[in-house]
DNA sequence: TTTAGTGCAAAAGATTTGCAGCTTA
DNA sequence: TAAGCTGCAAATCTTTTGCACTAAA
């Protein structure tokens, strides 16, 4: 869990970025956390770091640019961050409790491919699925 | 493309909705649109009417409440809405000129399914799936 | 008539920006 | 040192809400 100070450097220097207090403590966070986070529970963390919002945006936004992190929707009407280095996958949203779990089965390659070829589109770059239900703990309860 | 008043209000009524000229208007410029649209260009689209934004996001609101419209994330922020009697389909979004195209082969039920028994997951009620790259227009000029 | 919907204006939230000062490379 | 960050405060934008009035069923 814990994320040592070099890897943090080290991951920022791979991406063309400087090393700042701000950007080591964004990044800290993102890869500390086992789930997409949203901006206001970074800034929430970041106070302890006297870090100001303005400055937790701008970071998310370049982290975004230098393609560090991913934005993932869960429908709440604001995205969630989430680090790009994470292999690829998807997540299924309790719908009920909020709850985030990874799905990494992901078959969508092959509606990919014959997307590409029947369409007139010249090459598809990224693909979003996200599965919203609810978990076995929150249907106990109901 | 056009719409009968009767269109409109027996919508409204199988949802459950009372019919006014707000809800005729909103629900009009969703059923003749080719795309999900943002909330800005149906506020836009509602000044004719002389309809107050506040209207637009409380009518979308009870849209999504009573099932008639679901909400679409394209990425850019904000959502994007569409009504949810067409039938299940997907997007196919050009990331250089927001060209949007409707995928209809949808074969995301296997996953669903291993998803379901894998996890520790009671049910899923519903994905969301889009896909993001370049169309051959754009592709040609760049 | 009763309940619900709407306009208007104000409030609340979220995100961006200008600018001066400070830090990184 | 030069270029790029950051804090702070203000400006923007987006969305929500209170309330009096009006319209739908």
């Amino acid at each position: 869990m814990a994320v040592s100070e070099e890897q943090l450097k080290e991951s920022l220097r791979e991406h063309g970025l400087k090393v700042t207090p701000a950007r080591m403590g964004v990044l800290r966070i993102l890869m500390e956390s086992q789930v997409p986070l949203s901006v206001q529970a970074i800034i929430e963390q970041m106070k302890s770091l006297a870090i100001d919002q303005a400055t937790v945006y701008r970071t998310l936004n370049t982290f975004e640019t230098a393609g560090l992190v991913h934005v993932i929707d869960f429908q709440y009407g604001h995205g969630h961050y989430e680090l790009a280095s994470r292999p690829h996958h998807h997540h299924l949203v309790c719908r009920s409790c909020g709850r985030v779990e990874d799905v990494e089965d992901c078959r969508v390659l092959d509606i990919e491919k014959s997307v590409v070829s029947k369409r007139g589109f010249a090459s598809i770059e990224e693909h979003a699925l996200e599965f919203f239900g609810t978990c076995k703990a929150c249907d106990r309860v109901a």
